[in-house]
RNA sequence: GCGCCUGUAGCUCAGCUGGAUAGAGCAACGGACUUCUAAUCCGUAGGCCAGGGGUUCGAAUCCCUUCAGGCGCGCCA
């Protein structure tokens, strides 16, 4: 594998005895623009270790450097060592690369035999799919794509929000105010109404809260009549999520709810009072964590039914078991953080020392117009709507660019559904986002369908190309001279740093980012320089910049979520 | 009140474990399609990196502090 900052630091260390490769390799960095070099040792470190000036250093170091295949020659420039590379030969290898790993490219196996647990979706049951939880489902897919990518086995959970006092509230307000007949017909958005009306109503009158509270209660002693109407609850709400998942590509492994945990939780309880940690405050069961600074974790209410945290415990123990994770990931907004620094603290209290192996990916709230998202109140977006509209503005584009394009519908749905997901992972996840209709709809510039369009631009010339010869891959870099196909290769050669990154970081807009840029730089080189000449030998060579440019991005929108499409 | 997160161009955001003149896109204005898909490309304009201290050869980046916004903080999830 070419790594040209070990080339460079190996270089430099076979001149300074007193630094070792590691430490030289540490502080390479790529110089802001091309003209000043490749790569560059900053000396201002060793200037304190040898003794000299930066300056000095770098002068010395540039004079002593023999210049050797690769490294055509060094400079010094006001305390820095640039070295400027092989050009033709870096561009031979990364390209070359590329074309042996394919769709390999850019992957690892470092996770090899590895198992990881992805906590992703999670919607609540009779609540409607909207743009907040979309969030939550488009980082924990991209984050499995990620880690599949690097060789990690994946277990995907969807842990339905299908448990809890909420339901009590349903059901309180559909034996006043619902009917059989009205759920049946409009499913999910008459549980919301009564939902909705639920809230409105307890202003009013609190006793229905206690009322929602009893009926949860009877849920948890499994009485018939409220199991079976939240069964038929559960079901309409799943039938409706399935459309979701089918139209964005999404699927789990399992469906396990926090329902599924709910004959897992006595032996929990059973284990928290052996280990001595669950004490009686208020008439609850809680796990005190005064001394880690943080409020206490509840674990039973008063009337004796669970809460969240209980039903997290009691589901990270199980799969701990079933599945023997290396990692569980959990995909949940940023304001339930202390929630979970809560609980993991207490799995790491039961003396459990894969607490650590527990970790949270906290992401920004979505707010519209300046607002918060609430379904008690009806202030949502629905992603149905929101992907409707991006699909028919995309079929739109495609009837004035391209009407003659088969499969206009199955195109239509991508491109307009993979820019949904695209905006919702540009940014850092932490970062909240105001929703925009305007800027979900906008396809220009840096955004899915920009990226789209370029990898099918790359297709198009790779398949005009075969209409008259079929090339085979050896090339000559040689003839690659200019900027624009070096910039393109070196952005090409980035991109397993830049996998690297997005796993280490569990953070998918290092790979979002870095599309936007490779199709930027292709679409420079694309317009720049004609690609299908008569020359055969310049002709070839340029064609495998495109297909590596074609591989490369097509295997950063599969990591994203996206279908790479070939004709748009 | 305490804790966590955020503050970079009019708007939306990049900026790696500190490094060379702070970068994109949108919006605005001006250019480029008889030639491989113009959902593209090029140019112009736009910045006391929230304010103030400090550490350092060097700070948008690290530390302290103030301000602004968001989110949490016992029977919701």
């Amino acid at each position: 594998m070419l790594d040209i900052k070990r080339i460079v630091a190996k270089n430099i260390s076979e001149q300074v005895s007193q630094l070792d490769i590691e430490q030289i390799y540490e502080n390479l960095e790529y110089p802001p623009n091309a003209e000043m070099g490749d790569v560059a040792l900053p000396c201002f470190k060793l200037s304190r270790i040898l003794r000299k000036s930066p300056n000095q250093i770098a002068q010395e170091l540039a004079s002593s450097i023999t210049p050797s295949q690769f490294i055509e020659k060094v400079e010094a420039v006001s305390g820095y060592l640039n070295f400027f590379i092989n050009r033709p030969l870096f561009i031979e290898k990364v390209v070359d690369r590329i074309m042996v790993e394919q769709d390999k490219y850019g992957s690892s196996d470092i996770g090899k035999s590895r198992n990881i647990v992805i906590d992703y979706s999670a919607p609540n049951i009779a609540k409607p799919f909207h743009v907040g939880h979309l969030r939550s489902t488009v980082i924990g897919n991209s984050l499995r794509k990620i880690f599949e990518f690097m060789g990690y086995n994946c277990i995907g959970i969807n842990y339905l929000g299908d448990w809890g006092t909420q339901f009590g509230k349903l059901i309180t307000a559909y034996n006043l105010w619902g009917s059989k007949q009205a759920v049946e017909e409009k499913g999910i958005k008459e549980l919301m109404r009564l939902y909705v009306k639920f809230h409105q109503e307890a202003e009013k009158n609190p006793s229905l809260e206690d009322e929602a509270r009893s009926w949860f209660a009877r849920m948890e002693r499994g009485d018939k009549q409220a199991t079976e109407l939240w069964q038929w609850f559960k079901d309409i709400s799943i039938k409706e999520f399935e459309k979701v998942y089918d139209l964005m590509d999404v699927d789990f492994d399992y469906y396990t709810g926090e329902s599924f945990y709910n004959d897992k939780i006595e032996p929990i309880i059973e284990e928290l009072k052996q280990k001595g940690l669950l004490i009686e405050s208020q008439g609850a069961l809680i796990v005190d964590l005064e001394q880690y600074d943080m409020p206490p974790c509840l674990i039973l209410k008063k009337d004796g039914s669970t809460l969240y945290a209980t039903r997290d415990i009691a589901a990270a123990i199980h799969r701990k078991r079933e599945y023997g994770f290396d990692k569980c990931i959990y995909v949940t907004g940023a304001s339930q953080s202390l929630h979970f620094q809560q609980w993991f603290k207490v799995i790491e209290l039961m003396g459990y020392e894969w607490a650590n192996d527990l970790i949270h990916v906290p992401f920004g709230i979505v707010s519209l117009g300046g607002e918060k998202l609430a379904t008690r109140t009806g202030k949502v977006v629905l992603l149905e709507d929101i992907m409707s509209e991006a699909i028919k503005k995309t079929l739109e584009i495609i009837e004035s660019k391209n009407p003659g394009l088969e499969n206009k519908e199955d195109v239509a749905r991508h491109m307009g559904v993979g820019a949904v997901i695209f905006s919702d992972l540009y940014s850092n996840r932490i970062k909240d986002v105001s929703f925009s209709w305007d800027e979900i709809l906008n396809f220009d510039g840096e955004t899915g369908p920009y990226v789209q369009y370029t990898h099918a631009r790359a297709c198009s010339v790779i398949r005009k190309s075969e209409e008259t010869t079929v090339d085979d891959n050896n090339f000559n870099s040689r003839l690659l001279q200019t900027k624009e196909e070096y910039q393109l290769c070196k952005t090409l050669y980035e991109f397993p740093e830049k996998t690297r990154m997005a796993l280490s970081q569990l953070e998918p807009s290092i790979i979002t980012r870095y599309l936007v840029d490779l199709a930027q730089d292709f679409n420079r080189f694309y317009h720049e320089h004609p690609i299908l000449v008569d020359d055969k030998e310049l002709r070839k060579a340029r064609l495998s910049l495109v297909k590596a440019a074609k591989i490369t991005l097509a295997n950063g929108l599969r990591l994203i979520g996206l279908k790479p499409l070939e004709k748009v």
